[in-house]
DNA sequence: TTGTACGCGTTATCAA
DNA sequence: TTGATAACGCGTACAA
């Protein structure tokens, strides 16, 4: 772009000393070993010729970029956004920057994507892609990548990551259809190659476990999104009387509510449904989708944490995982069952208002 | 992060031959200067010991970084992510890569954004903070750095720019309207500091007074979003009995929306309210938004477009402006206005249905 | 067609 | 505390 930059060169010429000098003045790690005087004298130069370090440069000599890659399935999924905007405000500061990609699920995009950013240089990548199953992953911690995981995990890899607590999270949806009565419930869940759907349907069947009713009513839908999860709806319509749906994140939910409004099934009068993540602006639906909130934007914020925590500890560095807490959103898409349905039951009384996991 | 990267020099010495012949052998541009028995035996070794060049290296010697920034207000809002994806799938196959940053609004937080892009050697920006007046713009204009704006422009700065034909969104949101019967219009703009909102409400006025209306129920949003959206659109009941509203973009209607229903007014039986730029699940809200559409994602794709162009082209490259036409999208946001209030007319009839702007 | 030699801007090492 | 020197990995005039 421009040039005639002014470099390194120039501030030291310009403050009468050699340009190692200048680089010791300019680096906050190296500037104790450099006289107050000449410091000053340095500093004062840099700001009046408007320094600013070449950081392709020093990179090349330091071999660190200060280039993080940061791996999402879609940017067009509100889930993503908040969470990208907490690592960037963590790693900012630390004068980090990212690299942003988008590997659509697939493996093969994601490996080049993968390689791609690593051929720039990346210091290391916050990963919110992860399967339960998966080979570059595996590959990548093996070779000591720095890494850390975002809202899944993968099976058998000890990586620092920073995941919601799904078990709880379905948990806390199921408890709270059952406290308006219902006790027919089914569960639409993501795809079950990743972690947290896993995780959220465990917790699903457990808790209906847990009460004394069955859980046999699970679909999987292929994807977390609205056209999967009214694919997914009606096949668990089809086989399944249910009064309530837990569905694996807020657009599997929509997908529910459109399928069951396409078979003349109104929510929440006829079905409750629920949704996962509290996205923004699901709370303007119709209905108004009752959720479970994931602090997104903590979830970014903390890995990118993480990743800062690795970046500076090295290889060595003690693998820290952390589990935040899921707290249940009632809107308008949950209500007790119609009595005249299959699978009712006394409302327990309880159920508006938000409360915590734990 | 990997330290012992295979470089150029293993490429060269594997092969038996001199770096700068594997160079040349490696770089599309010069490949025809090196003889083909030669060409094939650097690829194959290239190839074998997977080889990728160092785009630091390289960046440093070329002086180019085959990044680009994009500077957006914030990724949480619908209206950019797909917009950044078309900027990518433009970029990626140049093999350029994004930095993104989010500036809020913040001119303060642009600068140092932009400032940082820069010393990172970015080879241009894509731009869709832009308001009117942009000192920082103009600046940047005035150095060449290369810069294409999207969706909004910089008065008196002639650059490289994808907008849509504001102009004609604003008709057809209130030819719509009209052609339902309305005749009391109003129009919560967004913030005046934007092209955008300047073109839509020089595009509601002069339809209106195409039509034989009067255009002065005008208030001003002081920001594309749902809380700013409320609070203008209670100003604006306060001050005009309208039967219709016209929202600066989509949140902004939404807060239009919850305004009326604070208010009493139930949308669209009360008042007919449209949106702009047809963000992704807003069809999705109570009711779903009659908007009008943005064709985003191809936005990105030319805003990508104009910047390879420029950046291939250098400085005398000639400037291209693109305008995007925008196209109804009736939902059911609007309706005819109730015969007992002001301002009725007979329903012209039409509506139903996208058309486009031309 | 290939090799030589140097420089891009910075930092690390060593000597002074 | 400072300076000289080399090196990071690559591209490119210029010479051969």
């Amino acid at each position: 772009m421009t040039r005639g930059r002014v470099k390194l060169e120039d501030v030291a010429r310009h403050a009468g000393v050699h340009t190692a000098t200048a680089s010791r003045a300019l680096n906050p790690a190296t500037r104790g070993r450099v006289n107050d005087d000449t410091l000053e004298r340095i500093l004062r130069s840099a700001e009046e010729l408007g320094y600013q370090v070449n950081p392709l440069a020093r990179g090349l000599r330091t071999s660190r970029s200060m280039t993080v890659g940061i791996l999402i399935p879609d940017l067009t999924n509100p889930f993503y956004p908040p969470i990208i905007r907490g690592i960037e405000d963590e790693l900012s500061p630390a004068r980090y920057v990212a690299l942003l990609g988008n590997t659509d699920n697939n493996p093969a995009k994601e490996r080049t994507l993968f390689d791609t950013l690593r051929a720039r240089q990346v210091d290391g990548f916050i990963i919110a892609t992860a399967r339960r199953n998966h080979p570059l992953i595996e590959e990548a911690a093996r070779a000591e990548v720095p890494m850390v995981l975002v809202s899944r995990t993968v099976r058998g890899l000890s990586l620092p990551a920073v995941n919601l607590d799904d078990h709880a999270a379905a948990r806390l949806a199921v408890e709270h259809l059952h406290s308006l009565g219902h006790t027919a419930f089914g569960h639409v869940m993501g795809p079950a190659s990743t972690s947290t759907s896993r995780a959220r349907r465990e917790g699903f069947v457990a808790t209906c476990r847990a009460l004394g009713l069955k859980a046999d009513a699970l679909v999987e839908a292929s994807e977390f999104s609205v056209a999967s999860g009214e694919r997914a709806a009606g096949e668990l319509l089809d086989r399944f009387p249910v009064t309530a749906i837990v569905g694996g994140n807020d657009l599997i939910a929509l997908g529910c509510v459109a399928t069951a409004a396409a078979r003349g099934l109104s929510c929440p009068a006829d079905i409750s449904i629920t949704g996962m993540n509290d996205m923004d602006l699901l709370n303007r639906t119709a209905p108004p989708l009752t959720t479970v909130h994931t602090p997104k934007y903590q979830m970014g914020r903390s890995a990118g944490q993480l990743l800062l925590d690795r970046l500076a500890g090295g290889p060595a560095h003690p693998v820290e995982i952390r589990r935040l807490q899921p707290s249940l959103v009632v809107r308008g898409s949950t209500a007790p069952p119609r009595p005249d349905r299959p699978g009712r039951r006394a409302p327990a009384g309880r159920g508006r208002g938000a409360r915590s996991a734990s």
